[in-house]
RNA sequence: GCGGACGUGGCGAAACUGGUAGACGCAAGGGACUUAAAAUCCCUCGACCUCGGUCAUGCGGGUUCGAUCCCCGCCGUCCGCACCA
């Protein structure tokens, strides 16, 4: 099928107009070429200057990159030429998070080795990057399948099973019986597999644990240090923390209710001032003692098998009936022995959490109040608002799970919830149940260790080696790399590892007998968690040139979507502490700011409206009639339903190739369309107005500097203090701060406005030094005024700059060259327009020395007509005079 | 359910720490240039009217000389988490 791009057809002489047009094509490739030649983006650690690490997240090579990524690149891209310009030495490099399920699917579906489809991906991707004129150091490139990536990542693995950060258990996890492999809950839709659509099995296997949870409050805590953070991302990893306070409880078992050698179920509970409202015990179909009942009480082991089985999918949790199943046990109540409290299995109990047991209080928690009805279970409201009344207080269908006054309570009556928790606390923990105390205060998270095993070929494979004689063996570090075998087939479902002839036969390294290698591959968010240390020195032979890590982390700016709020920031802070440990890096946080920038949406085009065929814009024409838009299809002329503005997606077709951007408009265009008009961490609407937009803005700067150049060639570049050309110097100055302070703060929108400003302010000095007028200062004041409007843009539109910034005379690479240095006297003005308000209605100006003192200001207002009409004849209250700002005269 | 963010012209948005609401761009309308078109340039562009004003930042209150901004209560949209004891 023939893609037909609308740019060409609307304007099919972009590229051969006449020759005062820019041609992007041309001017685009020669000066990547000379940053090339000139090495201008290569970092030496070496250099002495104070450094600036800024990093995107690096791509997974999909084979195309798409705007999401054009807009993620630019903005690092500003970021970065926008630093370097200032004095830093700057780190800016790229690489390729190469790993992952993709390439062996598209290994199982087109026969092609993932290997070959990820490096061709890569190639072809680069290329796409390099057209985009980023200011990249290759040299310092990598891809995470890469064996030099891989193998010190087999050395970390090691170093951190040392000192005890990995360790094997046993772990539930969903499974596809059809493709034989385990998948992430996210790949579980209404649970079936993704891709199988087979019923996913809950199974149990050994797996490989990264113990995140070790640095589970330092990881809450240290989130305060990171104030260049979102908050939005800092509250989303305290929630995904979850820390709470509490206690656990020890309840004692009735004897002659217990199966053999069970004498007490422990719960966690954050509210132990409401322990006299408990009328049950809970435990979850995994708990010990329910799988222990389980195998003698058939009814038990049915309802356990039917809570496995249970949607896990949110929806169904949301819904689901809270059940379960009285198991006959009693417990004694620990602040009172002679009430005894039923112990049953429930359904929504996690054995995750907690110790998978709770009490329950059905007046202070709206699922336990439901068991509560469901099952005839007393109610008795132990807490009460502080407003209301006991006589009268009731719990009907909603629970009260907010603070107030102790109720029903026996010694807590008339205390308050906090005070209530501290007794009960204090005193649980003070009695003795056998010889332990009865209850324990303890902080519980939510966070859990992170498995990193994955039955899956296109990974890291972990390095160990089991022996049925020696167990759990290491691989020696000198023996690394475990290297993927390439022979491998994927015709058949499961671990193509597990079925290859030899690769898994090995020696035990510590007796020398027959063993076999784990098979096992890393989840490639690992191999995410420290490519960002691993650029600092990728020729090193250990995982880090430790003094190369330390001198450039943390990352100064970091950017990318916000979809890795979470799990890649959380493993990468978490990654960067494990390698702390390890001694390979001396820092805590990885990233110093955080950028988190939106999408790339367009609108959407449905052949007969909702429910219809996709199709894509580049297949569709826009008009505009009446003030109504309405698309065509291009081929036919068949009308087409406009629908809605959504991410970008292949699957809804609404997608813009980057590529046919760039071949038509070319990268300065594409880079300053992503970052004009939206905010950078809002949506951004790619439409084909707005890129004729910007391009309108390219070919206007260089009509303008260009019919300039050679008048201006022949002026020194000289602010004017004075004369025609004070304001133009003014102008520049000033957009030239605002700009610099619009990039300090990432605000990209409001430096392309400015820049704008600035280009419609200048538009008649250039026109009149193009036609010679004006004496020396004034042309020597444009050209000043030209070269801080090419080079304040420059971050945005390095290309044209480059060649603006040539054809004024100037010989140094402007990737090369230092920012330019503003001049506040030229940024302040003397004379200040105040407003002056009547009442707080605007009714006048005043033109006013800056410096007027107050009584000045107020005596020049009550002069002006517009205020003495105002005032009828009143006599003024009040002026308020804010200095430099307003004036409000109050009557 | 819990947590968070947002709501400003036809559209994307500006407005610094409470101080002239709508910069800048897109779209639209009018004009100039042109045989014509494209490109370019100039003008208009929140609403209403009596052309001097009045009303306007989701809605209703409040604080203040002054509120898009702060406070309280609603409405709407989006995002995250979700049986977490």
């Amino acid at each position: 099928m023939v893609k037909v791009c609308p740019i060409f057809l609307k304007f099919p002489d972009i590229i051969e107009m006449a020759s005062e047009r820019y041609n992007p094509r041309e001017t685009e490739s020669r000066w990547q070429q000379k940053w090339a030649e000139a090495k201008a983006f290569e970092a030496d650690n070496a250099d002495p200057r104070e450094k600036y690490y800024v990093l995107e997240m690096f791509p997974y090579p999909s084979g195309r990159i798409h705007m999401g990524h054009v807009r993620n690149y630019a903005m690092g891209d500003v970021v970065a030429r926008y630093k370097r310009a200032r004095g830093y030495n700057v780190l800016h490099p790229m690489g390729w998070d190469a790993f992952g399920m993709p390439a062996e699917n598209a290994a199982r579906d087109n026969k092609v080795h993932p290997k070959e489809w990820t490096y061709q991906n890569i190639a072809s991707m680069k290329a796409q990057l390099k057209a985009m004129g980023l200011s990249l150091d290759w040299s310092r490139e990598f891809a995470t399948c890469d064996v030099d990536y891989y193998h010190r990542q087999q050395h970390l693995f090691l170093d951190m099973m040392e000192k005890g950060l990995v360790y094997r258990k046993q772990s539930k996890v969903n499974w596809d019986p059809v493709d034989q492999t385990v998948l992430a809950n996210e790949q579980v839709i209404d649970g079936r597999g993704w891709r199988s659509g087979a019923l996913v099995e809950q199974r149990e296997l050994v797996q490989w644990f990264f113990k995140i949870t070790d640095f589970s409050q330092d990881l809450l805590d240290s989130l305060d240090t990171l104030d260049q953070w979102p908050e939005k991302v800092r509250l989303m990893q305290k929630n995904w923390i979850g820390r709470s306070e509490g206690m656990t409880v020890r309840w004692q078992v009735v004897p002659e209710t217990a199966p053999a050698g069970q004498d007490e179920v422990t719960v966690y509970t954050t509210r132990p001032d409401t322990l006299f409202g408990a009328s049950f015990l809970a435990i979850a179909a995994d708990h010990p003692l329910a799988r222990e009942l389980a195998g003698e009480n058939p009814a038990i082991e049915a309802f356990c098998q039917e809570c496995r089985h249970q949607g896990t999918s949110l929806a169904a949790l949301e819904t689901a009936e809270k059940r379960g199943i009285d198991t006959g046990i009693r417990v004694r109540h620990p602040l009172d022995p002679s009430w005894e409290l039923p112990v049953y299995v429930a359904n929504f109990v996690l054995m995750e959490y907690g110790t998978g047991a709770i009490f329950g209080c059905p007046s202070g928690d709206q699922r336990d109040l439901e068991f509560a009805r469901k099952y005839d279970l007393p109610v008795v409201a132990v807490v009460m608002p502080a407003d209301r009344d006991v006589a009268t207080f009731a719990i009907g269908d909603a629970a009260y799970d907010g603070d107030g006054v102790m109720i029903n309570s026996r010694f807590l009556n008339g205390k308050t919830t906090e005070e209530a928790f501290d007794i009960v606390a204090d005193r649980l923990s003070g009695t003795l149940l056998g010889n332990m105390p009865q209850g324990e205060r303890k902080v519980n998270f939510r966070l859990r260790d992170w498995g990193v095993s994955r039955q899956r070929y296109w990974g890291c494979p972990i390095p160990v080696i089991h022996c049925e004689v020696c167990g759990v063996v290491p691989v020696p570090k000198k023996a690394l790399p475990v290297k993927l075998p390439d022979d491998v087939t994927f015709d058949q479902p499961g671990n193509p590892l597990d079925r290859h002839p030899t690769w898994r036969h090995v020696n035990c390294p510590q007796c020398g007998g027959a063993a076999r290698r784990e098979t096992d591959t890393m989840d490639t968010f690992v191999d995410s968690s420290w490519y960002f240390t691993r650029f600092t020195a990728p020729w090193e032979d250990d995982p880090t040139d430790p003094q190369a890590a330390n001198h450039w982390l943390p990352v100064d700016q970091y950017i990318g979507g916000i979809e890795h709020a979470i799990l890649h920031l959380l493993y990468s802070r978490f990654f960067t502490r494990a390698m702390r440990e390890t001694g390979h890096v001396d820092v805590k946080e990885p990233f110093k700011g955080l950028f988190t920038q939106g999408m790339v949406v367009h609108e959407t085009y449905r052949r007969g409206g909702a429910g219809g065929e996709w199709i894509s814009p580049a297949d569709i024409r826009i008009e505009e009639l009446d003030g109504k838009r309405r698309a065509s299809l291009l081929s036919t002329g068949e009308e087409i339903a406009i629908g809605s503005i959504e991410k970008m997606s292949k699957s809804k077709k609404n997608v813009v190739d980057p590529d046919d951007i760039i071949a038509s408009y070319g990268a300065d265009t594409a880079r300053f369309f992503v970052l004009s008009d939206s905010p950078p961490d809002r949506d951004v609407i790619w439409s084909e107005a707005g890129v004729e937009g910007a391009h309108r803005f390219t070919q206007r700067l260089w009509r303008l500097v260009s019919e300039a150049a050679s008048r201006l060639k022949q002026a020194e570049p000289q602010a004017a203090r004075e004369g025609e050309g004070r304001p133009v110097s003014q102008i520049a100055h000033r957009t030239l701060k605002a700009v610099q302070d619009d990039y300090d703060r990432l605000a990209f929108n409001k430096a392309v406005a400015r820049i704008y400003e600035l280009v419609n302010a200048l538009a008649g000095p250039l026109a009149r030094a193009a036609a010679g007028e004006g004496d020396a200062t004034f042309m020597a004041a444009v050209r000043e005024a030209t070269e801080i409007l090419v080079r304040i843009v420059a971050p945005m539109t390095p290309h044209l700059s480059e060649e603006c910034w040539s054809i004024l005379g100037n010989e140094t690479l402007l990737a090369q060259t230092a920012w330019p240095v503003h001049d506040e006297t030229l940024v302040v003005e003397n004379d200040l327009i105040l407003p002056v308000q009547v009442n707080g209605k605007k009714r006048a100006e005043l033109t006013i020395a800056r410096d007027a003192s107050q009584d000045a200001v107020e005596a020049a207002v009550l002069q002006l007509d517009a205020v003495r009409l105002a005032l009828d004849g009143r006599a003024p209250k009040k002026i308020i005079v804010v200095p430099q700002r307003i004036v409000n005269i109050v009557v």
